[in-house]
DNA sequence: CCGCGGGCCTGAGAGC
DNA sequence: TGCTCTCAGGCCCGCG
């Protein structure tokens, strides 16, 4: 993505690229590798940890690292997929201490503890994986596998923005007899999983698509699915699929011992660029107003 | 069922 | 300089 008109540095919430990009991270040192031990060091994080948290996680592999929405997924040998959730602050690094280095049971990694490390993995594959989370926002759970589709988290997932089922038609069904605005529907979890508000102002700028506009004028129209219900699921992919590839960038950045995973640096056409011309030659000054206590950014010229 | 708004949480930044 | 206030927003929950 190129972004010649944004130099401000920013961090950003993580959203459904900056998971992905968490995910990538950790799959390397956590997929086909056992937890030696696992610290968990407070009560809670947004929810309480489960009973015996650390205990399940212990002796257990990971045999697959998956996301779904704003959720990694650790697929375990005991049955269990540990559920972790970056919340607003989340992030995650990654030490190396030396795969064959025999590790005692209160071996401490080389890095220190930082304020608000909650929760630290050490791994058979040699990395010690630290959360920190300076809100608390996030959260780590555990659930059986064969539960995880039943769970009140994973069921009122709507379609992955990815995926080849996510097309128009299916946008425009969802947005069907919607009253609210495209800002409300898309920043809803059910309809389309993964967005926050980052990317559903940036989609709705590409797609050329007001926020204030109603989620129902997407819907179908004489069996089709509206051009703008096409253009918005445009603007979702690309905008998404950029941001990945940024976040894979960064993660080059990182492959050393203790890079930080949770963020990266995105350039954004509309998002906290109030007063900022728009990057469209056609656009005009990006605006903020408040739709349901949160800031929306868009552009009044080129946004309809 | 739907939409709306409050609350959780802490750090950054503004303003006095 | 140091205090207080506001804002950031993903998700859950309760209300009408």
């Amino acid at each position: 993505m190129t972004g010649a008109w944004l130099t401000e540095e920013r961090v950003n919430v993580p959203e459904l690229p900056e998971v992905e990009t968490v995910r990538r991270g950790l799959a390397p040192v956590m997929e086909g590798a056992r937890f030696r031990k696992v610290e968990a060091r407070r009560p809670d994080l947004r929810f309480p940890f489960p009973k015996d948290f650390a205990a399940r996680l212990k002796d257990q592999t990971v045999m697959g690292l998956g996301r779904r929405a704003k959720y990694l997924l650790a697929d375990l040998s005991s049955g269990d997929v540990l559920i972790m959730h970056l919340g607003m602050s989340g992030s995650f690094r990654i030490a190396q201490n030396g795969a064959d280095k025999p590790v005692g049971e209160f071996h401490h990694p080389r890095s220190e503890a930082l304020p608000h490390d909650h929760v630290v993995f050490h791994m058979s594959s040699g990395a010690t994986v630290t959360f920190n989370d300076p809100r608390r926002f996030g959260f780590m759970t555990l659930v059986p596998r064969a539960k995880l589709a039943d769970d009140k988290m994973m069921r009122a997932i709507g379609p992955e923005p990815l995926g080849n089922e996510f097309d128009a038609a299916m946008l425009a069904k969802s947005c069907a007899g919607k009253r609210t605005s495209l800002k409300a529907a898309l920043s809803d979890q059910r309809v389309v999983a993964g967005l926050g508000n980052i990317y559903v102002c940036e989609a709705l700028h590409r797609a050329k698509l007001s926020p204030k506009r109603i989620a129902s004028t997407l819907a179908l129209r004489s069996g089709a699915p509206h051009a703008r219900a096409a253009a918005l699921v445009e603007g979702i992919k690309a905008v998404l699929n950029e941001a990945i590839t940024a976040g894979g960038s960064t993660l080059r950045d990182h492959r050393q011992p203790d890079g930080e995973l949770g963020y990266f640096q995105h350039t954004f056409r509309v998002y906290d660029r109030a007063g900022a011309a728009c990057p469209r030659r056609d656009g005009g000054k990006i605006r903020r107003i408040v739709q349901g206590t949160r800031s929306t950014f868009y552009c009044p010229a080129c946004q309809r």
